[in-house]
RNA sequence: GGUACCAUAGCUCAGCUGGUAGAGCAACGGACUGAAAAUCCGUGUGUCCUUGGUUCGAUCCCGAGUGGUACCA
């Protein structure tokens, strides 16, 4: 058999390390596209504090995947992953190469490794265990997925409601237990995965990072939250750079701390997210100047795979 | 210049008139299967301002010094 691999460059690191400006680079080097994991850039109502590529990055290159949704509209990784599978079928009918670049470390994993199966649940069940969350507490979510699921209770983090709200959830959809679709299977791609991450020190991290909320204040940031103020309980709206300047709108805080706290929640983000990427060993680490390093190890990859 | 009050973790502060200290936030480490920029878990990192004294023993009591804050001049 003498199928050409497609490859599919994932391109990661924390927020602000320079993901975008790397990835518009190394899309042009490899004569092709840029598909975007960013579980926020989804949404077009929100520019200025998701750090959307500029106009001309987005004229550069074709991106996909950048503000295709409303913040409005239920979205998440299941849908993303089926969309960008789909995608990627007519994309690597082009070139043999892809770049995917994002900090949203479950999207990336779900579509290098996909996830398990699990049918759908609707919003009025979720309505209902958000109910039994509010009235009853932890502990009612808690008891309640001990007795229908004890396999996923003895493992799971039982002091996050998110983890216990969804097992639940899934055994009202399904009547089966939420351990019983978990099966950890890696789903089967046709394409390879060419992982690479973007580091830079704490120090200049957290630089780039202070520099870059002051950069949005400038923007117009607040007038973009401003906006958007009479939508903030939608769900992707719960996000940094938002949620604080909500704060302030609500008088809890002066604008000051406000941008401060932007600050320090960017920073937490970025730690989470090297939280992440750090277990992943498949992973390569660069500098994100050093594009010409990133190009050679793409290259051996490539040729590992002949 | 005088008087009063304060000085404890990176920050804001607790600490029973004596037995070498703790909260919140930050920081650091970690988890993560359809809300993920979300959500959650773990860890105290310290010349208790300096210096004499009292005491078996001082972050704590007394004296002096230094720095700060407030009020009076």
């Amino acid at each position: 058999m003498t199928t050409p691999q497609n490859f599919l460059i994932v391109l990661a690191g924390p927020t602000a390390v320079g993901k975008t400006t790397t990835a518009v680079a190394m899309a042009k080097k490899l004569h092709t596209e840029i598909v975007s994991c960013d579980s926020r850039q989804f949404y077009r109502e929100m520019t200025i504090g998701t750090a959307v590529p500029t106009a001309e990055e987005l004229k550069a290159v074709p991106h996909h995947f950048i503000q295709h949704k409303s913040i409005a509209d239920h979205y998440d990784v299941a849908t993303y992953t089926a969309d960008a599978l789909q995608l990627f079928d007519s994309l690597f009918h082009q070139s043999r190469f892809l770049v995917l670049t994002g900090g949203s470390g479950l999207f990336l994993d779900a579509v290098c490794h996909g996830l398990d199966e699990l049918p759908e649940t609707t919003e009025s069940i979720r309505q209902q265990v958000q109910e039994i969350f509010l009235t009853e507490g932890l502990s009612g979510l808690q008891s309640r997925v001990a007795a229908c699921d004890p396999e996923y209770y003895a493992q799971a983090d039982i002091q996050n409601p998110r983890r216990l709200q969804r097992a639940f959830e899934v055994h009202l959809a399904t009547g089966r237990p939420f351990s019983s679709f978990r099966q950890g299977n890696k789903n089967h791609r046709n394409f390879q995965c060419v992982k690479i991450g973007l580091h830079r020190d704490r120090k200049e991290l957290i630089q780039r990072i202070d520099e870059r909320v002051n950069q949005m204040m400038q923007q117009g940031l607040l007038q973009e939250a401003n906006g958007l103020y009479g939508q903030r309980h939608c769900n992707a709206l719960n996000t940094v750079g938002y949620k604080e300047l909500f704060e302030y709108l609500d008088g809890k805080l002066s604008l000051d701390q406000a941008i401060e706290k932007i600050k320090t929640n960017t920073r937490q983000y970025a730690k989470r997210q090297m939280t992440w990427f750090r277990k992943d060993k498949a992973y390569r680490w660069f500098d994100p100047t050093d594009l010409e390093g990133m190009m050679v190890f793409i290259e051996q990859m490539v040729g590992e795979r002949k």
